[in-house]
DNA sequence: GATGTTTGCTTGACCAATCAAGCACCGGAT
DNA sequence: ATCCGGTGCTTGATTGGTCAAGCAAACATC
C-alpha cells in the first residue's frame, strides 16, 4: 500500500456489491448447468458444441483453426484439443490448408451437421431456461452493449 | 437450420442472439480478465480471494468447509484444495470443529487478513474498469435480480 | 450399547483448459 | 539458392476444477 489515495478507493455501493455478486455466480454456474443440461440431454457438450456450431455458420463448413479458437473463447492449443477430440468421433475432419501448407481447416462433416441438428433445440432450451427467461421485459440491446464492453480495460474517460 | 418436424422450437430473436453471444464472451474473457490482474498485480488468485474475503466477512474469521464452499461457488472437493494451498501459505488455519469433530473450519490468520487488505483494492480496481464501469446508468437492482435467477432451472410459469 | 446408516470432509482418478516449448513452413533479405 | 526471423499449429507439463470412493464421527434403532 505505497500510495493512500490509491489505497483507499471508494467502496461499492450496496447496488454494486449485490450485483458483483450476483454476476460472480452466474459466472460460475450458468456455463456449467447448460453444459449439463447438454451433457445430460445429447451427450455434447457446450464447447464441442460450439465449435460445431460456429464450423455450420460458415459457408463451406470449415475455418482455419486460429479464426475458429477466437469465435469459441479457446486458446489455440484448446482448440486443437478441442477439434481432436470431435475428430475421433468423426463429426469433424481436418485437411491442410491450400494455400498456406502450415495451416490446418476444422471441417464439418455430415455427421457432425447431423450431431448439431439434433442437439440444437436442446441447447437453444438450455438457453432459454437457464438465461433469457430471467431477462424478460429489460432492454436487451442496451444489456448487449454493456457486456461487450465488460471485460475490456477500456479507457475511463 | 431448419429442422421442419417436431424439434423445432421458436429460434431466438436478433436481441436474444446478440445477448447470448455477448454473455458468452464475458463469461469466458471477465473472470480470467480480473484474474490476470490480480495474479499480475498481488499473485492472488480470483478462487483464493474469494475464500479468504468471505472467511473475513464472518465474525470470528472462520467458517465451516461446507458452508464456504457454498459461498464461493465451488465444490467440496474444489474448496478442499484451495483451503490447501492457502494452507501452505500460511494465509488460513484449519481447526477441527468442536461441536461436530468430523467437520472443520477454515480460520484466516493475521497474515491471511493482511494479504487481504493489501489485495483488495487491486480487486476492486479491476472490478470497476472490467465490469461496473460499462453498467453505469443501469438499474442494477433490476439486473441483481435477472442473474439471480439465472442458472436456476426455474419452472417457465 | 452394538449395529447400520448418514454426514462431513478428504483423497484418487480424471478432464479440460492454460502456458511454454517445439516443429514445419513461409517469405523477405542477401 | 539459402538463410533466418516470423507464423500456424501441436505437444508436453501443469493447473484447477469435477465426480466417485473412502473414512471417521455422529446418530438413530434395536
Amino acid at each position: 500500500m505505497a500510495n493512500p489515495s490509491a489505497a483507499t478507493p471508494q467502496p461499492l455501493t450496496p447496488d454494486e456489491e449485490a450485483l458483483v455478486r450476483a454476476l460472480g455466480q452466474v459466472m460460475h454456474v450458468l456455463p456449467r448447468a447448460i453444459d449439463a443440461d447438454m451433457v445430460g440431454d445429447r451427450q455434447l457438450p457446450l464447447t464441442e458444441y460450439t465449435a460445431l456450431m460456429n464450423l455450420s455458420e460458415t459457408p463451406d463448413r470449415r475455418m482455419r483453426m486460429n479464426e475458429l479458437a477466437a469465435l469459441c473463447h479457446l486458446s489455440l492449443s484448446g482448440m486443437t484439443r478441442t477439434i481432436i477430440r470431435l475428430e475421433t468421433q468423426g463429426l469433424v475432419r481436418r485437411e491442410r490448408c491450400e494455400e498456406d501448407a502450415r495451416g490446418w481447416n476444422a471441417v464439418l462433416t455430415d455427421a457432425g451437421y447431423a450431431r448439431l441438428q439434433e442437439s440444437w433445440p436442446s441447447h437453444l432450451a438450455a438457453v432459454r431456461r437457464r438465461f433469457l427467461q430471467h431477462f424478460e421485459g429489460l432492454d436487451l440491446a442496451q444489456l448487449t452493449r454493456a457486456f461487450q464492453g465488460a471485460g475490456t480495460a477500456e479507457p475511463t474517460d
